[in-house]
DNA sequence: CGGGCTATTTACCAACTGTTAAATTACAAC
DNA sequence: GTTGTAATTTAACAGTTGGTAAATAGCCCG
């Protein structure tokens, strides 16, 4: 027994990142180590990414993973959860409903600050690989955006255009809406799924003043288009 | 070997599409099958998708496809091969390059048409599920797209904002201009990944209405947007 | 500093996956 | 009909995969 040591160095695949050694972590710690490293991994590897590899890249065993997580499922839907429910700002919400500012100001400011939460690997990949597989999770998050996002910004598109807001809307309102929509969420797609990420200027500042062009644009002439 | 049935009905796994028979067929039609039912399963299952499974729904088993392809990676090159790169219409640059045409039919018409190829739900599955992976597929666009497309579209916006051509891209030209092109392909997203095909139009004649209005919509307020 | 709880690992399993090699048999030509 | 070509299948393999059970050992508590 004496003779054993900890971890014998070198004993394990030589090449690791790191750590070998057998670390004992508070549970709560290394769960928090195992979501944040799946959402990194799933992110890249997708769903399908093999536990023994996400396993590999923590520094553990994949057996590991089954003490936290009874199934890859479970450990699939918690990081959906984290990722998809937790991230969305009811003080959106407040912001279009806000009696004070203009129209240009409510878009510009919501989609440069939701841009700012969703335009991101993890977020937009996730997305994605949801919506190819069982859409899961994109089903449940348009049915929050068409409850909580798009009647607001169809009311906010009415008053810009002095028309009343009763009536649902048309499948035409909501589809050039859907373009506005759609065009700021291509930005991380080009961004994330195309790695189209090579340009000089990759801020958000700069992502602000293209998402202020593109609100421009649909303020517009939303009327006009409409009007035809 | 006279009691051998040519194929003892039941034997296989019971329950099979149709032809447990084993039918000969001429090795072109037999590729053409299997490139067809590849194109197909590919778009439903991923690149990752089994070639056991795209075998059992072809009616052959899985070595058969050995026969015509020497990998997996040949098949979905030769996959790759087809949808993509055939499908682009030479046609598309002389519509553009048109003198006689005004710009708002020029990219009205050549949307519609483009949609009308892009927007199948192989394509755009493929095409996302390659942007995921590998990159293949859509590097190789995009430099496609870059070369053909894009200049010819800065070139008419700029002709009709009545300013010259000389110079390349801004990068705000670019990204108003991906505006444009990217809410036309969410349509494609929207219907193909997140499984948002249940409208009630839902016909190429609609889109083309869709895509007009954004092609309006572009037009309207480029010179504006740009002039600030 | 000894003991116990449990975090972590090792060993293992059954099903799956791409691929190869050999055996079978459908079909066309004679 | 016989026969030969090659389209198609059966058999088999090595590596992978999610998951289970038992063995090991780090760390807190007394």
């Amino acid at each position: 027994m004496s003779s054993i040591r900890k971890n014998p160095a070198g004993l394990n695949h030589a090449s690791r990142s790191a750590e070998l050694v057998r670390r004992r972590l508070p549970p709560g710690d290394r769960e928090r180590l195992i979501v944040d490293g799946a959402i990194a991994f799933f992110s890249e590897h997708g769903l399908d990414g093999q536990l023994r590899d996400l396993a590999r890249q923590l520094g553990i065993t994949h057996t590991l993973l089954y003490h936290y997580f009874p199934t890859k499922q479970a450990l699939i839907e918690r990081v959906y959860a984290e990722m998809f429910e937790g991230r969305w700002k009811p003080e959106w919400e407040s912001l279009l409903d806000s009696k004070k500012l203009d129209i240009e100001t409510k878009l510009t400011s919501f989609y440069a600050d939701y841009a700012s939460v969703v335009i991101k690997p993890d977020w937009v990949r996730i997305f994605i690989y949801s919506g190819l597989s069982d859409r899961y999770i994109t089903d449940r998050y348009f049915s929050l955006l068409r409850e909580k996002l798009f009647p607001r910004l169809v009311r906010e598109t009415r008053k810009h255009r002095g028309i009343s807001n009763r009536g649902k809307p048309s499948e035409r309102e909501l589809e050039l809406l859907m373009g506005l929509h759609g065009s700021i969420f291509y930005m991380g797609i080009r961004r994330w799924i195309y790695g189209q990420n090579d340009h000089d200027n990759l801020s958000e500042a700069s992502d602000a003043n293209y998402i202020h062009d593109r609100v421009r644009s649909y303020l517009l002439s939303v009327s006009a288009v409409l009007k035809v």
